[in-house]
DNA sequence: CGACCTGTGAAAATCGTGTGAACGCAGGCA
DNA sequence: TGCCTGCGTTCACACGATTTTCACAGGTCG
């Protein structure tokens, strides 16, 4: 128990991701961010698709905002939660959540 | 240990707030909106709800009422107990109310 | 009147956002 | 192995948005 997750808890009705019942100070973007990761567990999301639910409409073709975002996200989830790897890069595809490592 | 709280006891029925077993000056809507905090601790609260606690219905859409009271009540806590930093700003949404930093 | 509380406007300070650019890693190929 | 190359990662910055703080005017109550 508590290894690596079972800590974080997403509540995006409460503008906040906990973890140990503690909000992590993630801006209004990136919070959205990992909702939206987070909504689909396991399921490798692409850049277009996470636009989309994040940005709404399109990202221009050399975009890099969500890349960006995720990198923000993962530095404030990796001090909260060292030894946890939340999110996962698929190469030439986007990214993918999983709440276990 | 007695890091920044355990110093701190609110009570509401008393009309008061206290450091170390005195009281605070602090003037009735600064108690108010402290007792709202602290009934609410770790959750994000937005200034809607804070104000609809406080000082009761919605606030206009450019009130900053609350941020004004969030500000001097930082000011007096800060005051009785230099180190602890007990009502955290959360950008673009509300505050929230933490008993240990 | 004098002391204090309250809400408002506005200036000052701080923070978030998106962008371009530098950097680095991984995979392909000789 | 060693070099390219493409893509992902991170940094730095400028701009806009949001928060913090100050000063003040009106109100209350002794």
């Amino acid at each position: 128990m508590l290894a690596g997750m079972g800590r974080l808890e997403i509540k995006p009705e409460q503008h906040a991701a906990l973890v140990d019942g503690r909000p992590l100070s993630l801006t209004v973007r990136e919070l959205q961010l990992l909702v939206t990761l987070s909504e689909h567990p396991q399921r490798i999301m692409t850049r277009e698709e996470l636009f989309a639910e994040v940005w709404g409409g399109r990202p221009r073709s050399d975009d890099r905002s969500v890349d960006v975002y995720v990198s923000r996200l993962r530095a404030k989830l990796g001090e909260a939660l060292p030894e946890a790897s939340l999110i996962h890069t698929h190469n030439g595809i986007g990214y993918r959540f999983s709440p276990d490592g």
